[in-house]
RNA sequence: GGCGGCAUAGCCAAGUGGUAAGGCAUGGGCCUGCAAAGCCCUGAUCCCCGGUUCGAAUCCGGGUGCCGCCUCCA
């Protein structure tokens, strides 16, 4: 396994902490509205990884966390008139929804900032013993950036000079330091602490819950892989390194890997600049295997420039698969080790060169197709075939689906109904080779957006984009 | 201004020194009553200039263009 660290901005033999198993966390959703396709992405390269990392049998330990307390959940719950905990729980839950939808599997381990406010607590605890944080006035909590000789080494940023953006606070005591804990004395969202009532900052709290539920213990380093949108690399990862750094005796991660944009015309898709387009949109124009396979479909650190385009010529691709599947429908085998396995695992192990994956798949379908029209019932070939493609739905995650169904995405019962009708009257016109009224049902179908194919065993239809 | 990424056929996209994977689209063939599906065939010398090398899309230097981070952000 080869990974590319994004901080030292090498590729790497991978070589985990502790042989056989891998510690992987992934920074989660801040659940205050619904997910937009860059988080899709992000949250599918890791799910990727995951599996890749677990086929070539590593034991996986993969947390990724929810942030359920944040000022954009307060600021929400004011709008709407909720709790914070409702729009928390509102917004995990669509999260988990869209997730499933596109076939990522849910974390080994999932912490919320809430049910982790002691953890952050003690980590705050040890960075003001060792006066690597301060406390001011009010009862603000600050870490000081200062203190850690590496701070900045993990963006590559030569000074604090250019951090000049964040919040002025007059008694900060470096312009770059950003806060740990926020007291609160009007009442409004907080928790009990040490320190007094407040709330934790941002930062904190990925490195006390990795420190809490994954951290080994005393090694080099907490974990093995810590990974999420390259926009976090400053300052949300920077600020998680230096909190670890000096709060434990050990660095954050081993290998740091960070996933490029989903852009749409170019840009990128942000909140921020109002062009997100959100998942569960997506997911009611197409299937969530098409959607996986599509937003899967280039390397992860590169961006990914999302148009509909692409999307149709990625779901033509993946409909290949689902064709082959109709073929072996029904068949079943007991999985055997496959030549095809290794060098998907050799393509995927190559810091998840996802492009030679696919390129592998595609010419699998093409020699499979090729093979099942020579003969039809070798079984030992078939074999073979029914476990590659188990490999590809136990590693990729697409191609699981019932192959009927997958055609017939969207449709309701009785346009299902309407369907199955005019094909069998058009069978039966075919049978009397009364074909001028055939080819008018066909035309009928096709004005429906029905595709219907003849193939040795019966009449099959599809819905076409 | 500081730091970083990208530029390969109509489109998407692999490929870090030895003469360009794969897909979509296009055109042709086989198959088919005709189609669809399927299989086969079909296209680029890799942004520009210079350099290193027997040899570079791949290394070095200089340009041009696009994008991102530096503020919450996957």
């Amino acid at each position: 396994m080869y990974i590319f660290d994004s901080v030292k901005k090498t590729k790497y033999k991978f070589e985990s902490l502790v042989e056989g198993k891998v510690s992987l966390y992934v920074c989660g959703p801040t659940v205050y509205d619904d997910a937009h396709l860059g988080h899709a992405k992000s949250a599918l390269v890791f799910d990727l990884l995951r599996r890749v990392l677990e086929a070539k049998g590593y034991e996986v330990l993969f947390a990724r966390n929810i942030t359920d307390i944040d000022d954009k959940i307060i600021n929400k719950a004011r709008d709407t008139g909720l709790s914070t905990a409702q729009i928390a729980e509102q917004f995990t839950a669509a999260y988990h929804r869209d997730m499933t939808a596109i076939g990522v599997r849910p974390p080994t381990l999932e912490p919320k900032a809430t049910e982790s406010i002691d953890a952050m607590s003690d980590m705050i605890q040890k960075l003001l013993d060792k006066n690597h944080a301060y406390r001011i006035s009010n009862g603000d909590i600050y870490f000081d950036t200062a203190s850690d000789k590496n701070y900045l080494s993990l963006s590559n940023r030569q000074s604090s000079e250019n951090v000049s953006r964040v919040e002025k606070v007059s008694e900060k005591r470096h312009e770059a330091d950003f806060a740990l804990w926020k007291a609160v004395n009007d009442g409004s969202v907080s928790f009990d602490s040490p320190f007094g009532p407040g709330r934790p900052g941002w930062h904190l709290e990925c490195s006390a819950m990795i420190e809490r539920y994954v951290s080994s213990g005393e090694g080099k380093y907490a974990i093995d892989i810590h990974g999420g949108g390259a926009d976090l690399l400053f300052p949300h990862h920077e600020n998680e390194a230096a909190q670890t750094r000096c709060a434990t005796n050990h660095e954050l991660a081993a290998y740091w890997m960070h996933n490029g944009f989903v852009t749409i015309g170019g840009e990128k898709m942000s909140k921020s600049l109002g062009n997100s387009f959100f998942l569960k949109d997506a997911l009611k124009a197409y299937n969530g295997e098409v959607l996986r396979f599509y937003l899967l479909s280039t390397h992860y650190r590169g961006d990914f420039n999302f148009n509909e385009e692409d999307l149709i010529a990625s779901k033509r691709r993946l409909d290949r698969l689902y064709r082959l599947k109709k073929r072996l429908f029904g068949l079943s085998a007991a999985p055997i080790e496959t030549e095809f396995k290794k060098t998907l695992l050799d393509a995927l192990g190559d810091d998840l060169n996802v492009s030679k994956a696919y390129a592998l798949i595609d010419e699998l379908i093409a020699s499979a197709n090729d093979a099942l029209d020579r003969d039809p019932k070798d079984k030992a070939y078939r074999q073979v075939l029914l476990s590659s493609l188990a490999t590809i739905e136990e590693v990729m995650g697409f191609g699981s689906q019932n192959p009927y169904a997958y055609f017939q995405f969207g449709l309701d019962e009785a346009t299902k109904e309407r369907i199955d009708t005019l094909v069998i009257q058009r069978t039966e016109a075919k049978k009397i080779k009364d074909f001028a009224a055939s080819d008018a049902i066909r035309d009928e179908l096709a004005a429906m957006g029905i595709a219907i194919m003849d193939t040795p065993s019966g009449t099959f239809w599809e819905i076409r984009d």
